[in-house]
DNA sequence: AGTTCATGGAGAAACGGTACTTCTCGCCCG
DNA sequence: CGGGCGAGAAGTACCGTTTCTCCATGAACT
């Protein structure tokens, strides 16, 4: 049966040594290519047999369809876009620090598991490399008020999810960890400790986190009747964190408990402390916001909060998934329901309609060690673990 | 100029609310789609009037062309995969470590500023993911020999760059550290320290990295007449690494000065010798290969040598793109030469041939601190800076 | 006046699949 | 005995670009 693919009078020219392209595979199996399809693709009515020799042919002749073909027919690409925030002159700060890093792992993991690949874009990259790349929807860490990109993106109707909640930007959905809880939970452990005047090291951007996390202190601070007592430097230059910690304690106002909102506060504030002659836990409690795990090793170990990046990762990209095969599969499983707006852990999602993006909070956790209590240290307390995966 | 798109017969059912497309453009602009894809890839002979006059109608309608076909069309995607290996149950090691992000962050940045961008895949994931995406090519980090992975894509005609030279698998070009020189190196610089008995902390596993270092330290020993005193344990097992390290100072034969191969081997090693009262560098001398800076930060600082990830990544991403653009650009720039090979630094490429791969090996860096040196320490020396950026 | 040539642009064939629609049977049933 | 039905499979219109070929037209040249 060597009724080539010529005979369709379809390839006019001599074929090189090219891919095996479906029309081959139909030829070298004698059926139509319509066939060929079906039978791989587990569509179209065919019996066993037949579907089984085709699975064959195309494996013997090395047969690999077409992605962009597909693409272009199906108008899905499988492919996520994993957009990442730029700061200052480097490209970007994605794996700059553990959060995004671990973030960005648990979210390919999650997109592979369900056949989908990622693609890191970050926001500044040329328009055109954007727009040159098919993209079923994007998942973007912490937006900017009124990111051009993004609202470009959901406007040409590419589904948009966000880590962070956003500010203006419209997106199909939006995670984000429940940052006023986790800032008074830790205020409340500190007291609980035995600190009289904490004080607080931000960040002078206006992302969601800085803002979310400074305000809840403020609020608290003034419920409780303390004076605020905080520093603010630009969170993404790495030297101005130990600037910002060092004029912390040399107030004359001295806080005897510091949380710091960033990662590398935590080396920071030991290190300060250290220099103006203070001992942690005795005279300074220490709580900083960070994944990473050399603090369990710091002397004293320090006590984090932890987002848990990586089941926001997971969780952005099956919301967006969800919403990608929602919004298109035509079927239109309409999974709809009330009018969208900020919910509780169990996530769930909007297909269509106007009003305020759903939202879902996601809990943190606090890794409790040393640096913030004054007896019985090295021991470590989690938070209630609240159902869900990793 | 209403003529619309409806006109040419080419849309029977009614357009809903989609993106516009070329077709539309040149409706809307009065010429023809060939004209407008000249017009916009600023290729054909077309006066400066049309192209902007054409420019601007797609501006207004908001056009975006669609990357699908394009592929399709042009059998390039812009897009790169980025393969990581896998290890134990864990997804992918992927931003485990800090050489793998770096490295993967500068790939990126190289990537993008070719105008591709980088898909991120592991090597295990199931073989549809793959085949699901159009790749113009991959970098492979440390395949294992005989990957069937990496034979295959190779085998399509996808071009191949691996970080790390590749045991039997064909690639296209690869990228490597001189390890034996920084091993040797190593040795050299502990041995002026005073050391007299050099242990290794090494890996079970068979990638080239542990091969290659550890048969560079067997020699060593061999040439100077010490009896080789090593270690090893399973190297994606962070618990191993600290048993393996205590293991390694517990020896009769104990060393007066450790190399550790892997990252958070130097931590592991310090808090052994502070288990066995040794102090660093006094009783022990310390170095360890990390891209990580907590290691300027130790009590005492530690010796690392830097794989200088950036680098790798950098280069590993042009040499691919080289690939690409090289072989299909059709108007063969022919920077063939040689028969291909190992060479060092100034990395070239070879178009086509047979013979092996063309490898490039790139330096290494020893950031010496305090724990490799007797005497005056704090000082920080690195090896003479080669061309090339980062 | 007829031939070149450059200019500006249109037509249509791919690219390689997927998904409707249609066709041909053989069979069952009224 | 005709029509409906369902299985199995083929036909073919797209998906939205790029690119190759070709066609006018007018100016310049012979």
């Amino acid at each position: 049966m060597t009724a080539a693919a010529n005979q369709s009078g379809r390839r006019p020219t001599s074929r090189r040594l090219e891919r095996a392209g479906i029309r081959d595979v139909a030829a070298a199996a004698g059926v139509s290519i319509t066939t060929v399809s079906d039978a791989l693709n587990g569509k179209g009515r065919l019996p066993d047999e037949t579907r089984s020799r085709v699975r064959e042919v195309a494996e013997r002749l090395g047969y690999r369809p077409s992605a962009a073909a597909r693409t272009l027919r199906t108008g899905r690409s499988g492919l996520i876009g994993l957009t990442v925030t730029t700061y200052g002159e480097e490209p970007f700060t994605f794996t700059e620090f553990a959060y995004f890093a671990e973030m960005a792992r648990a979210a390919t993991s999650a997109a592979l598991g369900r056949g989908y690949a990622l693609v890191v874009l970050p926001a500044s990259s040329r328009h055109d490399v954007w727009s040159n790349i098919a993209l079923d929807g994007t998942v973007v860490i912490d937006p900017p008020d009124q990111d051009p990109l993004v609202s470009e993106l959901y406007r040409s109707g590419v589904p948009v999810v966000s880590d962070g909640k956003p500010g203006n930007c419209p997106v199909t959905a939006w995670v984000d960890n429940d940052h006023e809880a986790a800032v008074l939970g830790i205020l409340d452990h500190l007291s609980e400790a035995g600190a009289r005047r904490i004080g607080l090291l931000t960040g002078t951007s206006t992302d969601t986190y800085t803002r979310l996390s400074t305000e809840a202190y403020l609020a608290w601070c003034k419920r409780v009747g303390q004076e605020p007592v905080y520093e603010t430097y630009p969170a993404h230059d790495p030297a101005a964190g130990a600037v910002a910690a060092d004029r912390l304690l040399a107030r004359p106002d001295r806080p005897d408990a510091v949380y710091g909102l960033f990662d590398p506060n935590g080396t920071d504030l030991l290190a300060a402390a250290r220099r103006y002659g203070l001992r942690v836990p005795d005279d300074l409690l220490l709580v900083c916001c960070s994944e990473s795990d050399v603090y369990a090793g710091t002397e004293p170990p320090i006590t984090t909060l932890s987002l848990k990046p990586r089941r926001i990762g997971t969780t952005v990209v099956n919301l967006l998934i969800d919403a990608i095969e929602g919004v298109d599969s035509g079927t239109g499983v309409a999974l709809s329901d009330l009018t969208g707006g900020t919910r509780l852990f169990p996530p769930r999602f909007r297909t269509a309609g106007t009003g305020p993006p759903p939202g879902t909070l996601m809990p943190t956790e606090l890794i409790v060690r040393a640096s913030s209590q004054r007896r019985s240290p090295r021991t470590t307390i989690s938070a209630p673990r609240p159902p869900g995966e990793v």
